[in-house]
DNA sequence: CGCTATCCTTACGTTTACGTAAAGTAGAGA
DNA sequence: TCTCTACTTTACGTAAACGTAAGGATAGCG
């Protein structure tokens, strides 16, 4: 998996197209704040992302289809993502052990937030599907009796 | 969980209410035939409800949460039960056995659909729960290091 | 039979999550 | 340096899923 070439900036269609999503949606979500959008972009400039950027976008529309928030909900669920790009930054700064600790356990909690939504909809489903299974059961059994 | 009275007609509202939804909501639901709307209500009259109406609302709010889908993919989706409880009348008709099995057959098959559906969103979830689960257990190695 | 709460229909309003069009600009390659 | 494509911003459009308000009718109770 490692690169041939050094990281090449992607333009916001070709994000968009790795992802399965458009460039106005893009812009969207950075619009309303779900997506950085990198500061020293003056004016007219073209987006550029990295691969780590498309990821990140890769992830909000996986969560999106996936848990059905709005995307301002969403937008609150990934304070832990936003927040843990700003982590990242803050930890090559860190000395102390005691900040690095910080760090890590206020990016542990995040992913403790989002663990508990996720669980907690994975179990609905399952139960969900138990009482289909259940449904069929029953149906199938039926129909085996008449075919006495 | 039997009746100390037999079946009360329910109104709108306490439909609503039971369910934990809006009056607007299920009248929309029946506009747009999610709901049946019982044949032999006149203009102006008020609307009333079975027990089992309230299952079936209740039913259709619960996926409506669960799958992301929208109402019309979600119409589809349920053609199974409008379709059920339509085989449920032809049930009682129903004489010969090969008659009777069809019915079953179809609605193991609108049961196989919803069943699939169901699964594979389990799966994603439960793939992502585990990732999550990866995440956290990384963090807390490496808040373990930090720590000797 | 009258009262009142809840319902009826009709219709316009609202929010979310983008789509789409227009007019102009940036940037990679020849 | 020119050119062409994909981008930029601005702004209006739209579909879905209801909310809400108005004006009037119904159903159960006393």
């Amino acid at each position: 998996m490692s690169a041939i070439e050094t990281e090449r900036p992607l333009r916001i269609g070709e994000v968009a197209e790795l992802v399965g999503t458009t460039a106005r949606t893009i812009r969207y979500y950075e619009e309303i704040g779900l997506l950085p959008g990198s500061a020293e972009r003056e004016q007219g400039q073209h987006r550029f992302y990295t691969q780590a950027d498309v990821e990140r976008v890769r992830e909000i529309v996986r969560l999106r289809d996936l848990l059905g928030l709005s995307l301002e909900q969403l937008s609150r669920l990934l304070e832990a993502e936003s927040a843990r790009a700003e982590l990242r930054r803050e930890w090559k700064l860190a000395d102390s052990g005691a900040e690095r600790a910080r760090i890590l356990e206020e990016a542990l909690e995040h992913v403790g937030t989002q663990l508990e939504l996720v669980h907690g909809r994975r179990v609905e489903l399952e139960q969900l599907e138990a009482e289909l299974v259940a449904k069929r059961g029953s149906l199938r059994e039926r129909l085996a009796e008449l075919a006495v």
